[in-house]
DNA sequence: CCGTATCCATTCCGATACTG
DNA sequence: CAGTATCGGAATGGATACGG
């Protein structure tokens, strides 16, 4: 009774886009691949979850196309996990869960993983919403087609 | 034993953003009141979810100061869900989580809720990331720094 | 080092029934 | 309309022990 309800092939981009890396341990996941990380055991150590759920959101990242596994590139038997480019992709959407983490939920302490523009040598706050034209986006400047039932 | 990791509290922000807003409900809820919903049957109708749930959603996003309430709009004695500018920041993540939604996971249908550009009359794909000085950031051009173990 | 196999507790989800 | 109360069941998370 009650299966839980899949938004994989739900009609919304965002509903299919919550779906694949909705995930706190996906997210980080690859937080952590884009830091460079794509050994399993650095993964573990870094994140600091248990091997089998690890092993099952790999698993899943792989399935879903965001990770593929390459030969180990020190030559041990075992696997790297690295980003496809769908997997690169998520980098703007990292960004600004970056900056509204940063700018809304506080924490205690300062963060341990700043994400910082190599060449500039400084924090990157540079997420902007550009429309074709140039002119800048806010969310007063945009519209999403009505639902019926809505007002 | 084994209680559930909470990462409220977690220095990273990428982390702390996952933990409010990385939960397929919640985000399509914020997504529909971007669209203009605000009331209780509205978000329910629209979303198809049991009423106790969008119940501790909405308690959820409200003590988390995404949304507010507010009295109702139509002066009825209940009560009208609104986004506050906590709640309106998270736009930039909404459209990066639609394009990569639209870019990689394909579905079945068509998306039913474009989201457009009102002026201009087009569908919005302008997600850049820019650097302070202008320049267009990519993965490539970003580091993190690096962990311990790493490398 | 890199996983797999169990096992248990908890949480969460969905349905339904009920209230003002 | 806008919730609350309750319940069964499924899925998940985490610890731990084990194997190649």
């Amino acid at each position: 009774m009650a299966k839980r309800t899949s938004l994989k092939d739900n009609a919304c981009p965002i509903a299919r886009s919550m779906e694949s890396i909705g995930d706190c341990w996906s997210m980080l996941i690859i937080r952590d691949a884009m830091m460079g990380l794509r050994r399993f055991s650095e993964f573990q150590k870094h994140l600091g979850l248990a091997k089998n759920i690890l092993t099952t959101r790999l698993r899943a990242l792989v399935a879903d196309g965001i990770l593929t596994t390459e030969p180990a590139s020190d030559g041990s038997a075992y696997q790297d996990y690295v980003l496809t480019p769908k997997g690169r992709a998520v980098f703007p959407i990292m960004v600004a869960l970056r900056q509204w983490g940063e700018d809304f939920a506080f924490a205690p302490g300062e963060a341990t993983n700043i994400m910082v523009d190599r060449k500039a040598g400084k924090r990157v706050r540079p997420l902007e919403l550009h429309a074709a034209d140039g002119r800048l986006l806010g969310v007063g400047d945009t519209a999403i087609k009505p639902v019926a039932s809505a007002g």
